[in-house]
DNA sequence: CAGAAAATTTGCGGGCACGCAAGCTTTCGT
DNA sequence: ACGAAAGCTTGCGTGCCCGCAAATTTTCTG
C-alpha cells in the first residue's frame, strides 16, 4: 500500500494505459506525415494504418482529421494553462494571474515548435483547427477560477474562463494576420514576433472584470 | 435620381434578390420539413427539392445540414442584438446597453417559436448548431463598440464582443439544461422558465469590463 | 444591342464522420 | 480461478461536405 496521495489515480490500469498509447500514436503518426507529406495530402487511412489501428478507430479517438495533428502540437497546453494559475495561488490578483499563466504557457515553444508552427499556422483547415484549440481552456480554467475565494457562482467562473479563451483565440488570429510584420524575428516567415504582447493585449480588457469577481461577484 | 439615402443600397439588383430568395426558400424548406418528420428524417437533398435547387446548391449556402434549419428560427437574431445596442446611443452604459439589447433580443418569441422550440432544444447536432449560432453576435456587436466614444483599439472591441458571444451561448447551454425546473410556464416541455434572467446572469461578470473599456481602455 | 466579363448553378468524384452490430479483450464479482 | 459484465475495436453502410470544371445566367462595356 504505498501511499498514492489524496485523489490519485489509484493504479493507471491495463485498460486506460493502451488508450494513451493509441492516443499518442495517432498524434504522433499525424504529425509526422504532415510534416513529411504536407497537410493536404494525409489521408486519415494513412494515419490510422501508420498508427497499427482501423480506420475507424480513428474516429473514436479524434473527431475530425485536424484534431490529431493540432492534438500533438498543442500537446495539453490548455490543461497547464489551468495549473499555472493555480500555481500562482490566491496572493496575485486572477487577472495577473490568468495573464502570467497564458502567457508563461503560450511562450515555452516546445522544442521543434518552429518547426511544426509553419505547418498549422498556414491557412486551411488546420489553421482553423488550431484556432479552436484555445477553446479547450474553459473547462479547466472554469474550475480554477470557481475556487478562488470570492467568486460566488459557477456561471461567473465559466463565463470568465469562456472570456478569457476567446480572447486567447482572437490574439492568436491577430497574430497570425501579420507573417513579417513590425518585430520579425530573424527573417524566418514565422510569425514570432509579438505573440506575448499580442497576449497580453486582448487579456487586457477583461482585467477589470476578473478582479471584479474576486471582490465580491457583481452585486453581492 | 431618387433620394437613396447616404449610404442604402443602391437598387439591390436582380442578381441579390435572387439569392436572398434562394436563401429564404432554402431556410423555410428546411424548417418545414424538420419540423414535419422530426430533424432526424430530413436529408439535405429532400431540402434541396422542397426548396427547388440541386443539392449542391444547397452547400453553397449552408456548410451544414444543421445551418438552415438554425438559421430559420433565429432569423438574424444577431444582426439585431448589434442594432438594439446600436439604438440605445451613448447615453446608457456599454454594460447596461448589451445586456438590455440582449435580453430584448432574445425575449421575443417571434411567433410559433414555441412550437419550433423543442425542435431545436432536443439533444442532437441541432442542439449544437444552435448554440453555436450565438457566436455570429460577436462581428456585428465589434463594430458597435468599437464605435463607442472612449473605446481605443479594435483589438479591445473584438475581445469583448467574444466575450458577450461566449456568455450569451453559456446563458443558452444552463437555460436548456433546466427543462422542468423552477420556473416552469404552464407544464410545457419548453424551458422558457429564466431565460431573461439566465442572460442578465451570465452578462453580469463582464460588466467591469464594459464599462472600463469606456474610460479610456485598461492603462490609457 | 452585341459581346465580353463576372458570378452562380450544377454534376461528378473523393474523402470524411459516424451509427450499428458483431467479435474480442480487460475488468470485476464470487 | 472462472464466468459474466463492461468496454474497445473493427467492418460495413449511409449521408454529408466540398473542390473542380463545364454550363448557364446576370452584369458591364462600347
Amino acid at each position: 500500500m504505498w501511499n498514492t496521495g489524496p485523489v490519485t489515480t489509484p493504479p493507471p490500469g491495463l485498460r486506460e494505459r493502451k488508450k494513451r498509447a493509441t492516443r499518442e500514436a495517432l498524434r504522433e503518426a499525424a504529425l509526422r506525415l504532415a510534416v513529411e507529406r504536407g497537410p493536404d495530402h494525409v489521408r486519415v487511412d494513412d494515419i490510422a494504418e501508420a498508427a497499427g489501428v482501423s480506420p475507424r478507430t480513428y474516429n473514436n479517438y479524434f473527431a475530425s482529421r485536424e484534431q490529431a495533428i493540432v492534438s500533438a502540437v498543442t500537446a495539453d497546453r490548455e490543461a497547464r494553462v489551468a495549473e499555472a494559475v493555480a500555481a500562482r495561488g490566491a496572493r496575485t490578483p486572477l487577472a495577473r494571474a490568468v495573464t502570467e499563466a497564458v502567457v508563461e504557457q503560450y511562450t515555452d515553444t516546445g522544442g521543434r515548435e518552429r518547426e511544426v508552427l509553419r505547418l498549422v499556422t498556414a491557412r486551411g483547415a488546420l489553421r482553423e483547427a488550431f484556432l479552436d484549440s484555445s477553446d479547450a481552456i474553459a473547462p479547466p480554467l472554469t474550475a480554477v477560477i470557481a475556487a478562488r475565494p470570492g467568486v460566488d457562482g459557477t456561471a461567473t467562473a465559466r463565463v470568465l474562463a469562456a472570456s478569457v479563451a476567446a480572447a486567447v483565440r482572437i490574439a492568436l488570429e491577430e497574430w497570425l494576420r501579420a507573417p513579417a510584420g513590425e518585430g520579425r524575428a530573424g527573417g524566418l516567415v514565422v510569425p514570432s514576433g509579438s505573440l506575448p504582447d499580442r497576449l497580453r493585449e486582448a487579456l487586457e480588457p477583461l482585467a477589470p472584470a476578473l478582479d471584479a469577481a474576486e471582490r465580491g461577484g457583481g452585486r453581492a
